[in-house]
DNA sequence: TGTACATCAGTGAACGCGCGTTCACTGATGTAC
DNA sequence: TGTACATCAGTGAACGCGCGTTCACTGATGTAC
């Protein structure tokens, strides 16, 4: 079965992105390593030719999640003034689209309890020091988190307050909207939730003191 | 080894709060049954004396994270005016403390996404109407944000918007912050997330338009 | 152009392990007489 | 008050299962001649 050189990025490329989806989905955890490489159309027993480890894969699945987003979102925003951008970002962020398909969403709405629990578990077990070369899926967060308050940072206009305080303060809101209107089962809650913190965000960017109801 | 009636309640008791703990400190899925069964003391086979089985353990622990929350940030603002306990509460709430404490903390912050992954693995399976009689997780978890909610709501001033609208926008930006201060791993941004939201949160309720930096 | 060989992405059986759950048993205490 | 029995919270061995990982193997394709 050999192939020509790009065959084998593109298979890791299908395992990666079939890895971003499934455990955004069902977590870390919530997947085997058969049930990913199934999915990408493969048997497990390939796995290893293309990843470390299961560790490895995650840690590039988070990147892969933050990529996916710079590209599903960038496609909206891109070209529009600051104001409009900014307001773009937060219509499709903070709205039931994507609280519905979290496989396809932001990474800081469904893995940051994850992130946070492995960075628990590696300073239990004292690993110091990065362990195998690789990445951890923390790094890559990180790296995730910081883009996403610059990149909202710049459309955000002057204020007394630092722009990057307060993109970190929006993102915060527009993370937590989504991942609880996820987690809350009455419907009218959870729409709530996401209106309420839709209008929120925008009042608190470009909008008036008193922003539009709902 | 019979003992007298209370006894069987307290064992229990005890279980439950040794659950609560290390589920938010390393999720559903990250403690065993015989974990959680050693660090009260006790083997694992003793364990079905007590609860149907662990999604029954994991529905009652996030009963009793939310009661623990009611008493733990009850203490700090019982006997306070509306103005000064929101206020003590959001100090407490978006607090180092609180970030580095998640085995005692909000279940909104350390179990969102595991609520909500259950909720797509329960659906996934296409189990209807209550399983087992046992209430699950995601209704405590629906409890304690409704709750939660209507509290803050009870202590914001009047307003063009609902308080309970405010009031959903404000906790989401909470939970948000301490989840992602602690996915975070540069301690100067994860103290800047707190930072800012602490600061943004108290500005969106008693304080004036432009909020102390930091 | 045609043939023989080398490569290596992918296969599938197998491993050791920890999990949730079951169950026959134990033995300290409450109860009946 | 003293003795025999019943109770049942807790024990620990055992179960079947799915997991991450390993490894000998396969066979389609590229390369050398």
């Amino acid at each position: 079965m050999r192939y020509g050189p790009e065959h084998k990025d593109e298979t890791r490329l299908r395992v990666l992105k079939a890895a971003a989806a499934a455990i955004r989905s069902h977590g870390p955890e919530g997947v085997s390593v058969a049930d990913i490489m199934r999915s990408a159309g493969l048997t497990h027993g390939g796995f290893y030719a293309h990843f470390n480890n299961k560790d490895d894969l995650v840690a590039q699945a988070v990147g892969e999640m933050f990529a996916q987003g710079r590209r599903r979102f960038g496609r909206v925003t891109d070209g529009l003034p600051p104001a409009q951008a900014l307001a773009a970002f937060v219509d499709r962020y903070v709205s039931t689209d994507h609280r519905d398909h979290p496989e396809q969403g932001c990474p800081l709405t469904s893995m940051a309890g994850d992130i946070a629990r492995q960075a628990r578990a590696r300073e239990a077990a004292s690993e110091q020091e990065g362990t195998e070369g690789a990445g951890t899926a923390r790094a890559a967060f990180d790296a995730g988190v910081a883009a996403l308050i610059g990149r909202l940072a710049e459309w955000l206009p002057e204020d007394a307050v630092p722009r990057e305080v307060r993109a970190a303060s929006l993102l915060a809101e527009m993370a937590g909207a989504v991942a609880l209107s996820r987690a809350v089962s009455d419907p009218v809650l959870s729409a709530q939730l996401l209106q309420a913190c839709r209008s929120s965000v925008l009042a608190r960017t470009y909008g008036q003191a008193a922003p539009a109801l709902m």
